[in-house]
DNA sequence: CTGAAAGCGCTAACAT
DNA sequence: ATGTTAGCGCTTTCAG
């Protein structure tokens, strides 16, 4: 609360120069930090800056340097469908997190059609309202990462790696999916379940392929266990719907694995519903974890991601982008599984 | 996909000028709609315009109009002590529609402590990063509302109506909480329970204390109808110790209200750890809906809000009052009851 | 190391 | 009805 500060807002770089008795330029100079300017100056204009509560004309500074400091991101409506709501917030606080340590605003903008976000992108472009883009769930062909680069718009992707799509020249962050997968089941397994069934999210997205391949390798390498997946759009009523079938089959699967928290928690009321058990006829994993899953009963079995931490990283791996740095793909470590109570050996042993 | 897309972005007023034989300024009015220009003209730059891929330099015209073109909410970190993800995710949408379709941007950001949020609306203001804002989760004696008229930056409120606070000439939305509460607990007591308590919010959201008036002016106005109430922050495990002290109360409550949906579905496990049946020995109702209330044993009787509408309006008062307009307090209409499984009549009838 | 001046792309007041 | 021009506030060359 300095003395000048009741003058709130509107002030010039001008007002800043003539307060310090130096010109325009140096005022510049001194404020972002850069040589050309005497330190004995520096301290004069960052004093007169504080004193009259100046803060730069983001416009002046976009227009002037051709960069817009902000990134901005595209979401298809509804939310729901795409992600998790949980996991949205999760996202947006870790690319927050990283944005405002360089003082970069998040640009947030839905569309109602999924294909209505190249538009937006090539407007943000054209205007220079966004520097770059980070994108999320990616889906199989998915046309964006080609977009950006003929566009020419930086960009960096929150999952969806590098495995089996041509990124375009954009930065990646990851979960070791793999890893995660062996652990839900190399678990399992160790629990003697044979027969996994999987309530998966929605085929298209390049996400839940990635898990498919992940879990269909690690059921594999497991060689004696049996394993299925069921697709769903990732909604209560759609996993509830898998599950039911799962669970109608002859000679059902001891375990259900869930590619969120929300489907496995629904499971639970299905079991309910058929008269069966949870762990008793079958045990319950959630990729996900969250509040949800401990206040059911019994508490759900899950593996703990970091989709916040995820999202800083890409938000960084963006930043470095456009400082002129190579794109990078980073691979975080696999969940870790915290047990509870949804889990334990199956009645009959294989 | 017209012929002239591939130039790909970047194009200027002028370019369009020269490609449509005019001067800027004819563009610039043919572009902006405005008079001055003949409508042959203005059909002749358009096509100009379309054909080039031209897009207005955000910088550039903000900086010439004075405008950011642009509005701003800061939330508190994390999201999930403030509002519910799935409630946050919805007003989001409901912003960005009334956002879109005036071509407003929407910039978020994600403060650690609530006290930074002022600064943040001081440094947007003295930039002209946004135009205006939007708050939610009022406080009880909450500084923003003052801080924004002092500053001189614009506002409206999600929320946290006239009631009882200064809004210092911000408008606001509001749902009809008064007939919300005497809903649930007009619902109640026409299923004869006499006894209800209310596991609520964190006590210092405005919000919250518009419940607490709301449900105490419903209970007097039953007149024979007990109302106790516990503040929680609304954490899953915060509203599970709330409902564990009123059910071990002597004379324990018939029904149980919850302000979200996820401490409604926390107190069925709560009801399971104390050997207590959901709706036979207590009745559970919940203030917002969800998927949630929907996969539980049984599904929670839960108040329908439209938080997304809410956001709408408030989002279109706020732009009102960018373009001059006056305050204005809206009252959205009581939530509607949605009845199931977890209510019914208590055992012992008062 | 400092000061003057040009220019980013647009809008809006002016002159034609 | 159209064309000319002067800024908006900042950065950044260029002389001093």
């Amino acid at each position: 609360m300095s003395a000048g500060e009741q003058h709130g807002g509107r002030v010039t770089i001008r007002q800043v120069a003539v307060h310090a008795g130096v010109s325009e330029a140096a005022v510049s100079y001194a404020l972002n930090g850069r040589p050309g300017v005497s330190e004995q100056t520096r301290a004069r204009v960052l004093a007169a800056a504080r004193e009259l509560g100046w803060a730069p004309n983001i416009a002046a500074r976009s227009l002037g340097t051709a960069r817009a400091n902000a990134v901005g991101m595209v979401l298809v409506r509804p939310p729901r469908v795409m992600v998790v709501d949980s996991f949205f917030t999760q996202m947006l606080s870790g690319v927050e997190a990283e944005l405002n340590r360089a003082e970069v605003a998040l640009v947030l903008h839905l569309v109602d059609a999924f294909e209505q976000t190249i538009d937006v992108y090539r407007r943000w472009y054209a205007g220079r309202a966004v520097d770059g883009v980070i994108l999320t769930d990616l889906r199989h062909d998915d046309p964006r990462p080609a977009a950006l680069r003929d566009i020419g718009l930086p960009g960096a992707l929150i999952g969806g790696g590098p495995d089996d799509f041509d990124l375009c020249g954009l930065s990646s962050v990851d979960a070791d999916v793999a890893g995660t997968a062996r652990g839900i089941l190399g678990y399992l397994r160790a629990l003697r379940h044979r027969d996994v069934a999987r309530v998966a999210g929605p085929a298209d997205l390049l996400h839940t392929a990635q898990r498919d391949a992940a879990y269909a390798a690690a059921a594999d390498d497991l060689g004696d266990l049996r394993y299925r997946v069921v697709h769903t759009n990732y909604s209560a009523a759609d996993g509830m719907r898998a599950t039911r079938e799962l669970l109608s089959t002859a000679g059902p699967p001891t375990a259900l694995v869930f590619d969120n928290d929300v489907m496995a928690a629904a499971a639970l009321r299905v079991a309910h519903e058929m008269g069966l058990a949870v762990p008793a006829d079958f045990s319950v994993v959630a990729w996900d974890d969250s509040d949800l899953c401990q206040i059911t009963v019994p508490e759900i079995t899950a593996m703990v991601q970091t989709p916040a931490l995820q999202a800083e990283l890409t938000a960084r791996a963006l930043l470095r982008a456009l400082a002129g740095g190579e794109p990078t793909h980073v691979v975080l470590p696999a969940g870790t599984l915290t047990a509870r109570g949804s889990t334990r050996p199956p009645k009959r042993l294989g």
